[in-house]
DNA sequence: CAGACCACTGTGGTCTGACCACACAGTAGC
DNA sequence: GCTACTGTGTGGTCAGACCACAGTGGTCTG
């Protein structure tokens, strides 16, 4: 621990400890960095770079101009921040695509079997189902909705904590999703199956089967990971 | 999206394209901050913003002085950001607390149930489990050991991806057990029960019985809650 | 009077230049 | 040979200035 704290970092603390004290909420403005400054006595380079900070975490949203919608907004949405986070630390291999393989089994195997014992609104889930359906998509196009997919299901969970987590793992799955098609022999046939088997997750879920769509995803996922990764020996 | 992006996004996404194309890896400095800046045509403090999100992200660290150690090192140890990112979100209410438990369940059941499989190393966790017997324990270093106990059963399952979750979760964790404390009627009854059935989820584990070992720590995680939340309907 | 127009104001975004603290490297002195 | 000191390059911080932008409120024009 650093004797003297950095500035930016006493800027950060304030902030988090007006958040914990309620004073700060969702929809709230942040005071005008200028007026941050001199308030903590910091520079307000300093303050900037806090709020850089919550920036990349999705905790604020800067505008610029005036009036109601300028300035810093705490909006609290941790997806794109999680997004973020995870995919620089894949990008400086601080996170092995294998463990995100079988960090989605251990996830969504579980998300799914809990969608069928308390099914939650799965709309969104659907359209997007409807949508993977639609020949004219490109390889790349439809493993983009495959993704969403798969978010969506996280989001129909209601748990944002798990969703925020199945987003941030969304990037890196499309990724290496995409990196792996040239392995893929005949697409066609694997199109068909991945559709096949969406279908067939919904359709347990929506059954009530749990054993079953955990059963399937964890199939569906599995599937494509040995299909495009013929030669690596299966992390699970 | 803005029009005109933003200098520090565009620092941010030059380092992120230096990190996929393998020119930096961890370990490598990143060029210094005012080299990078007349480089890249910025001024040196939309750099520093830049570093700064690198930095909360736990991507890189940054030391002053000279020197083989100073300069910004590319560590790639995402529990600090994962940590600090899951810290603010619940501080700013992205995250309700109930969330926070269901996620816990959802990751440690399968993380034990893995190493009852194929056990790891559990040295770490066997030594923390020593450590929570010792009497002169207040409750809050107890509740800190207990918090990493748990994820040291996560770094045990070598999942580098879960590890860095269930990092990111025991701040949130170590806090709502704090915050319940004054709940407990009887501390020394449940101190003993959390230690019995600390106990009994490592001999399940090194004893292969996964189903007994996901079992022990659901009712684990879910004693301890519903215990200092009698009152709330139980989220799962 | 109604509408269009426009300067004003406060916000974040950026750059420049300067200075500090720090830690190592090389050198001068003993 | 060892010690002490100076030099150098690094991040950390600050102050000040300017820009772009978007509302706000007034003014002008029909």
């Amino acid at each position: 621990m650093p004797v003297v704290p950095r500035a930016w970092e006493l800027v950060l603390r304030h902030i988090e400890r007006e958040l914990l004290d309620g004073k700060l909420l969702p929809g709230d403005h942040l005071p005008p960095e200028r007026a941050l400054a001199t308030e903590l006595g910091v520079g307000r380079s300093s303050v900037r770079e806090a709020v850089r900070v919550l920036e990349g975490f999705g905790l604020i949203r800067t505008q610029t101009g005036s009036g109601p919608s300028a300035g810093a907004i705490i909006i609290a949405t941790p997806q794109g921040g999680m997004s973020a986070l995870m995919r620089l630390q894949v990008a400086a291999q601080g996170f092995p695509v294998a463990d995100i393989v079988k960090t989605r089994l251990l996830l969504e195997t579980q998300i799914v079997a809990g969608l069928a014992d308390a099914a939650g609104p799965l709309d969104a889930a659907e359209l997007l189902l409807a949508a993977m359906d639609d020949d004219a998509l490109t390889p790349a196009e439809f493993l983009a909705l495959d993704a969403q997919f798969h978010v969506a299901l996280a989001e129909a969970s209601g748990n944002q904590v798990v969703t925020a987590m199945m987003a941030g793992l969304r990037e890196a799955v499309e990724s290496y999703a995409l990196a792996g098609l040239p392995a893929v022999a005949d697409w066609g046939a694997t199109l068909r199956r991945l559709r096949t088997e969406h279908h067939g997750i919904v359709a347990a879920i929506t059954a009530s089967d749990a054993a079953a769509a955990s059963t399937l995803i964890h199939a569906h996922i599995t599937g494509y990971y040995t299909e495009t990764h013929p030669q690596e020996t299966p992390p699970w």
